[in-house]
DNA sequence: TGACCATGACTGACTAGTCAGTCATAAATG
DNA sequence: CATTTATGACTGACTAGTCAGTCATGGTCA
């Protein structure tokens, strides 16, 4: 069979990354500045319709018109659909990766790193865009190993070396009792994953309190909280 | 003409639905009997090329072919594309909650239990082909308004509430120490779900011994256990 | 039993439509 | 005005769904 598409190439080298500053409106401006605008647009657009139609089903017709674009002027910004879903995966992530990396200086104890871990990944990514990202990721995933291998890299591996070293810290603290749980720092992160998946699949049919949520699993971990 | 059955064709008589599909051997049957041979091999290859590439980068004409069949032929089972999709995930999931259902007489401890449950839930999905089908559940969900709400119903909202019931017992029992847990079970099974998805996305780059990781999360909930 | 149809399951070439990617042309810019 | 950037009509590849025709199957009858 002529099956083409089975390439999933390459980022095509040249390409830049920086995802715009001025989000606004704003006609005026120098050329550059536009570009930007309009990069940021199509991103922002794409995201929208990956997200609601998947990566197949979604037309590029259709982003272009949510950008506000001529479909040729995406071609002036990716090189086809596969490189623009790879870069989208990049764009979005490698800020919120940046965002949460920047840890609070370790001050307090070991649960409280930990909630105010919890307190972030709540606010920037459960029931946001973002968590719907991560849907879309783990979706397309299997048929992007590209996005599978850079999700893995930039996210899951970290995320789970820096878990792993909480974790640690909290039990030769003293904090945290099941010495094991240092070998699956999955099950730290699990409810928090679940709770995205929730809200992109089920909050309508019954919402979930993500917080309270992980406030309960904590609570498993470290031992109740005598008070708030 | 294409059958008349309003959403869900049925196999001419009303038997099991087995999964066989001898492929290409055996001529000798009766004509019913065939039928339902062909329709289990179009199920068997739809469901592997619908995980493989999604719903809508699956063409009709694989699943013709993988399942040794024309074209047509589906039509003769199946109203179109969708309606397919949907049934499938009917046809997959109904006998694995029947049999998840089904579960052992409440004998042992409330650990026991779960562990029992955890077990089969490792045998039958974790890693499996069926696993896959939960990942392409969370991938093609918000598409398909009827599976989620299907799987919502028949297998999310069963599942949290047996797992509710079970956590109840065991706090009742003194088994379990957090009250809280009764109302996140997402929280018990959490773990399990992380699993598949890991085991879909991320195997190849680091496998995870499922079944330890499930171990420890149990000994998180009841504490430690003294020998195996 | 063996010959002979009637049935309908099955086929696959075909239609009508979709959509990624191109490129000649137009607009904007400096 | 020369050059860069944007446009959208267009093309070619591809595919869901159709349907007229085929022929194995199972029933009927001498």
């Amino acid at each position: 069979m002529p099956r083409k598409s089975t390439k999933l190439s390459r980022p095509p080298a040249g390409s830049g990354d920086h995802v715009s500053a001025a989000r606004g409106e704003m006609p005026a401006s120098n050329r550059a500045t536009r570009a930007l605008e309009r990069r940021a647009a199509i991103v922002e657009a794409a995201m929208e319709e990956f997200i609601g139609r998947g990566f197949a089903a979604t037309r590029l017709d259709d982003i272009a018109k949510r950008a506000g674009v001529a479909k040729g002027t995406i071609y002036l910004h990716f090189k086809d659909k596969e490189s623009m879903f790879e870069e989208l995966v990049r764009i979005v992530i490698v800020p919120v990766v940046a965002r949460l990396t920047a840890l609070p200086p370790p001050t307090g104890s070991v649960r409280d790193l930990i909630e105010a871990f919890a307190g972030n990944f709540l606010k920037e990514v459960i029931g946001t865009r973002r968590g719907d990202l991560v849907r879309l990721i783990v979706a397309e995933g299997p048929r992007f190993p590209a996005v599978a291998d850079f999700y893995y890299r930039e996210v899951v591996s970290r995320g789970i070396a820096a878990m792993r070293g909480l974790i640690e810290l909290g039990i030769a603290r003293g904090e945290i009792r099941q010495k094991d749980l240092a070998r699956y720092p999955q099950i730290l992160v699990a409810p928090a994953m679940i709770a995205v998946i929730w809200q992109s699949l089920f909050a309508r049919h019954a919402p979930l309190d993500a917080q309270d949520m992980l406030r309960v699993h904590l609570d498993l971990i470290f031992g109740e909280r005598r008070t708030t």
